[in-house]
Order: C-alpha cells, then structure tokens, then sequence
RNA sequence: CGCGGGGUGGAGCAGCCCGGUAGCUCGUUGGGCUCAUAACCCAAAGGUCGCUGGUUCAAAUCCAGCCCCCGCAACCA
C-alpha cells in the first residue's frame, strides 16, 4: 500500500471562498478519492492563513479581534467544503498553536544554522498597500497601485539565505523533470532563476506588524508569510515534533499557477536549508476566466459562480470543473458552458443509460445464473472497460482529469450502442430469446457496477446512487472495477432523474450580477501568495454606499463643478490603450484633459463635440500626460456614452 | 521591445515537449430506434492547423521572422 499526502494551498481569509478556491480544492479531492480507491493509504490537507496586516486591518475595521475574524472566516471555509462534499483529512489553521510551534522550530534552528541573518534593506514602501516596490515597479517614484507617493524606509529585517541555493535548485529542476508540473510551469520557474535569486526577507517589526508568529529569537519581530504559510503542509503532519507520521516523504502540493514563484523557487529552498525533504511534486493548474461567453449576464464573479454548485448540484459543478479544463492550462468559465456539460455529458449520456439500463434490468428481475455465454458485443464492453480503466490509470498521476473523465465517457458512449445494437426490448418480446436478454441484462449491470466504481472520485454522489441501485453496498475499490466476471442479474432498483436535463430555451430565473474576469491576485496577494488558489477577488469596498447612509448633502455635490466645454482636438496617448487625449476650451481657457475613452470613441469622433467636464478636478499625469479635469459619459454593459448638451449651449457653460 | 496565454472545420477545445493518415464535444443535415431524461444509435457535410521562410524523405508538431487576438500590470481623473 503506498501512500499519498495532498496538499492544497491554505486560503487567506481576507476573502471567501469562491471559484478559484473550489476549483483547487475539488481537483484535490478527486484525487484523493481516487487513490483512496486504489487502496493507498491517504492524507488530505487544506486549511486556512489568517496572519498579516490584511487579516488585522479587516479585523479592525469589522470592530473585532484578528483571531476572531480569522475564526469565522476559516469556519465559512470548513463550511463550504463540507458543503460540497470535500473529504479532508485536516484542516490546518495558521493562528494554531501546533503550527506555531513548528515555525518557531524551523527558523530556530535555521538562526542557529547561520541561514538567517539580520540586516538592513532600504526600499519604496507604499503605505496603502503595505508593501515595497521595486525599482522596475516604481512608476514615476509613485505607487503603481495608489499613485501616492512612495516612502524610502530602511528597516532591519532578518534574512534568509535563499540566494546560495540557486545553483542548487536550477540542478534539482534539471535532473528531476517531474518536480514541477506541467512541464510550462517547470519552464517558468528556470526562467525565474535565470535572473540572481536574492535573499528572502521573512520579518516585520511588530512596530509595523503584530498580527504574526513572534521569531523565537526577537521578540521584536513576527515571521513574515514565507516561514508561516508555506511550513503548514509540514506543520499539519508533525504533532509539533520532527515526526511526520510517514507522511511527509509522500507530500505532493496542488497549486493555481499564481504562487508557482513561493511554491517553486522559496519552499524547496527552505526546506532545503531546514534539511526537510523536499516535497515529491508541485502540481499547477491554470486559471477559469469569466465572461465572454452569451449567458454570462447571468454569471457573476467568482463567488457567484460558486453559487452555482447549489443551483445545478455538487456533482454537476466539480465534472464541470474537472472535465472542462485541460490541466495546466486556463479554462473559461460559463454557466451556459455547465449546462451543456451538464446535458450533453450527465444527462444525455450517463443519466440516460442509467435510466434506460436500469428500467431494462428491472422489468425482466433478477436471474441468479445467467446461462447464455457472452457473445462479442459482450466482450466488446469488458474491452471497452478495461480501456477506460487504463485512461483512468494513465491520466490520473498528471493530474489530468479531463482525459480520465474522456476515458469513461468513451466506455459510457460504447454501453449505449450496446444497448442500441442487442435491443433487449426486442429480445423481450421474444421467449426464445430469454437467454441471449438476460446475458445482455447481465452486461449492463455489470457495466453499471464499473461506472459506480469509476465514476466515484468524479461525481460522488451519482456513483454512490448507481451502486445503491444495483444493490452494491460495500465500498467500491478500483481493483473491482473489471466487467466480464459478473454471471447473475441483480435486483435493481429504477434510476430516473439522475442529472436532470436542464431546459436551456427557458433561461433560468434569478440573474447574477453582470460578469467580469475574475480578478487576479492584487500585487501585494500575488509576492506573498498566501496559499490562494486559482482566483481572487480583489478586496471588495466595505460599506460603500449602502441605503441612506451613503447620500450626501448637497453642498458636497457643489464642490464638484461641471462645466461644458468643447474639444478642440484629440489624438490618442501612446501605448495605451484606453487614453484619449483631448485638447479642449472651457469658455475662453484652453486645456488639456486626458479621457479613458479611447475603447469607445475614435479622436475623430471627439473633435467639435460639446462635453461635461468636471472642471475643478486635481490634475493628475496618466501615461506621461498631465489631464485637468474629466470627462463625464454614461457607461452601461460596456457601451459608453458621452454626455453632451441638447442645445447649443457655449462652451465654459456651468451645468448643475 | 512590461509579463503571460493563445490563433486547429460554424462554436468551444485537444494534439505540439517525443515530426509520419488532423481528433474530441457541441451545432448542422439526413436516417434509425422506441428501453430511456425531446434522450440513444448510424451516416453525411464542413479544416489553406494565423502568415512567410527554413530544417527534413516527411512539419499543426522543430527553427527564424512577421501578423492578429486575449488576460495581467501600467493609463478608464
């Protein structure tokens, strides 16, 4: 029996769980259930990451303790798993005190070892995203993000030694191909390491940051999230000492591609410099994007979509998942694109042979011992088996699902010719023909034994409902998964409506709010890659303008002064994309303004128009170019729309 | 030269690493069946594999150059 340790990334609080977190979550479940399957020995672990200013900073703002936030946030996580069906072993939590003990451990000894060290770094802090910026980031010595100001600080930190493993890492990759796959994400990361690796900063001063792991070695600073985070898959496996129940040699991680650097270039060299074993294979997947396709009006952002497991059902949501992206690489995701899946390849195709299989078996019952030998079609199916077996067995160590799931629907599409080809309605009729009807009968129950074995890591519940249905009551195992053997004819219970068709000329009610790409990680999320997953949502605004509270006087809005004015000239900014730059006048001054309209409106069509402008507006410098004012234009659906004046009024005209 | 992904029948994709008859799903058209969820089965139509050049007996696949699209970041002030 081997044994199979999982890991997924821990998910950081700040936000709930959605698209991107189930996507990984659910990858990792399919494959556990599937090597619980196969009879190995399994351990699986996902968890959450509650430290960080983020986490104290919402906790703050919320009115309550960062534990007590992280708390009910980790328990909507534990919630939501549960909810769809995911079969952890553990759940680890950063603020536990045998996680702690651990990281307190590790850089102990690492201190004691000379691989940390203290030392100054000076660099461009922004205070608004809590972060340094480096020279390639910094635009116009502002902050990419904020466009404030940046600040030098020079803090004292302590250091990891990360730069003296480069060369050893760049071998490691080179003579271990399967370290990291697929094998673009391996690229990747030697394409990181073909720049010099630099030392790994993994402290804050708790003048700055109290919301972390004190270092064992001054108290003045807690750890920053390379020593917290990245040691949970380690942490949850030692019960605080350095014994890791046979687990840790097995521990294969499964990751989205935004935290392949931490995953791939820190760990190993942390673990490295801890003398931990390196992890047995980091395995990436890509990205779902949203929208772009017909319905997707009635897609959300990612947690809306993660809505939808309730909307159409667990099973259908995580075959979507698996079956619709090509491991490693980005899918898009679309309700309308669920639903086909959905009827083509769960109702149409499983949920109609189940149906028709086991009306068939159960209006001709049971036979203890079927007489008739089996013909080739019948031989066909067991080949038929054996090969989904094998594409089953074949895709699953890539982690490539979507041709495991290929596999069985290939043997699915065989079984319903079967059943089209021998027409046990025909042999029915006919008595003579009772033993050739009851070999046929035979061979799709056995054919549904197989699907409820292989079937389950995929789609547990349906598996669960088609063994329950021919009576198999002990737990399925992959070794069984074999048809040919079986000579009797169980008792059967009717399958009707396991995936339902969904009717797709009636659209569904209940629109979800308009749909957008999920957002990738803000910058900030995406250096320290706090164990996400495929998809963030960017921080949503916190009680913005909800219900009365968010009007304002009117003497607010007199601050704001619109004027008309019309544009002289506009020619487009260079590079960018959205800029349109407008020479225009405002009563008898002349200006120029910068307009994010360039998506929308050729400079030819801009020039002689009359426009709203907020005219007492901060300059501010976009792309190079500085803008006094903005231009005001209606946008709905992705159609903007200028706003003009119906009537020839003159420029500099104050609106109100 | 900001980072990355991609261009394959009407749509969405796989194949590309490891050259050798271009594959899958949906859709379309015609037919069959009636056990089954207007499901299932059969057949057909439909492709210059972005462009150009190179390597090779042979290129969707390798190499070079070019064009275009999409994310992210930088700009919707």
């Amino acid at each position: 029996m081997s044994t199979f340790y999982l890991t997924t990334p821990i998910y950081y609080v700040n936000a709930r769980p959605h698209l991107g977190h189930a996507c990984t979550t659910i990858m990792a479940d399919a494959m556990c259930r599937y090597h619980r399957l196969a009879g190995d020995r399994v351990y699986f672990l996902t968890g959450t990451d509650e430290h960080g200013e983020r986490i104290a900073q919402v906790a703050a703002q919320a009115g309550k303790s960062p534990q007590a936030y992280a708390d009910e946030i980790a328990a909507i996580f534990r919630e939501t798993w549960q909810r769809l069906g995911i079969t952890n072993d553990d759940f680890i939590r950063t603020t536990e005190p045998r996680h702690k003990a651990v990281v307190q451990g590790i850089l102990q000894r690492l201190y004691d070892a000379g691989e940390i060290y203290f030392g100054e770094y000076g660099g461009w802090y922004c205070y608004g995203c809590e972060r340094f910026y480096t020279e390639k980031e910094i635009v116009d010595g502002k902050c990419p993000d904020h466009q404030i100001a940046l600040t030098f600080i020079k803090e004292k930190n302590y250091f990891f030694k990360m730069s003296k493993y480069q060369d050893w890492l760049i071998k490691h990759l080179e003579d271990h191909p399967a370290f990291i796959q697929p094998d673009r994400y391996r690229n990747e990361v030697l394409g990181f390491l073909r720049e010099p690796l630099q030392d790994l900063s993994i402290s804050r001063p708790t003048s700055r940051l109290e919301w972390g792991i004190p270092l064992p070695f001054d108290d003045k600073y807690v750890t920053y999230v390379w020593f917290d985070a990245l040691l949970n898959y380690y942490s949850a496996v030692t019960d605080g000492g350095e014994k890791t129940r046979g687990l840790w040699e097995h521990v294969e991680h499964l990751i989205a591609k935004d935290i392949l650097k931490p995953h791939g270039v820190y760990w190993p060299t942390m673990l490295k410099a801890a003398g931990i074993p390196l992890y047995q294979g980091l395995h990436v997947h890509g990205y779902w994007s949203l929208g772009g396709s017909k319905m997707s009006k009635s897609i959300g952002n990612v947690v809306e979509a993660l809505q939808l497991t309730d909307k159409y059902g667990h099973d259908a949501f995580r075959y979507f998942l698996l079956r619709e992206m090509s491991f490693g690489l980005d899918a898009s995701f679309s309700e309308e694109a669920l639903v086909d899946r959905l009827n083509a390849d769960l109702a149409n195709d499983l949920g109609n042979l189940a149906s028709r299989a086991t009306t068939l078996i159960a209006a001709s019952g049971p036979v203890a011992q079927v007489t008739a030998p089996a013909e080739p079609a019948d031989r066909e199916i067991a080949a038929a088996a054996v090969a989904a077996r094998a594409a089953v067995e074949q895709a699953m160590p890539e982690f490539a699902f979507q041709k495991a799931l290929a596999g069985i629907w290939s043997f699915i599409g065989s079984v319903n010719r079967y059943v089209d080809a021998s027409a046990p309605w025909a042999l029915a009729k006919d008595p003579g023909k009772r033993p050739r009807l009851e070999r046929v009968l035979c061979t799709l129950a056995d054919s549904l034994g197989f699907l409820g074995i292989v079937l389950d890591p995929f789609l547990p519940d349906a598996a669960r409902k088609i063994r329950e249905a021919i009576g198999q009551s002990a737990a399925p195992t992959l070794e069984g998964a074999v048809v040919g053997r079986l000579t009797s004819v169980p008792r059967v219970s009717k399958i009707s409506g396991l995936f339902p068709r969904i009717d797709t000329k009636a659209p569904h009610p209940g629109p979800l709010p308009k749909g957008k790409r999920e957002s990738s990680a803000s910058k900030e999320r995406e250096t320290r890659g706090e164990g996400k997953s495929p998809t963030t949502l960017p921080p949503r605004g916190r009680g913005q303008g909800e219900g009365a509270a968010g009007k304002i006087p009117i003497a607010d809005f007199q601050k704001v002064e619109l004027r008309v004015a019309e544009v002289l000239a506009a020619e487009a900014v260079a590079k960018s994309r959205k800029l349109l730059k407008l020479t225009i006048r405002v009563g008898e001054e002349t200006r120029t303004l910068v307009a994010g309209v360039a998506e929308h409106y050729q400079p030819g069509d801009m020039v002689g128009r009359k426009v709203v402008i907020v005219a007492n507006l901060r300059p501010a410098t976009l792309m190079g170019v500085e803008s006094n004012g903005m231009v005001l234009a209606a946008e709905h659906d992705g159609t903007v729309s200028l706003l003009t004046v119906d009537k020839d009024v003159p420029s500099g005209a104050k609106v109100k």
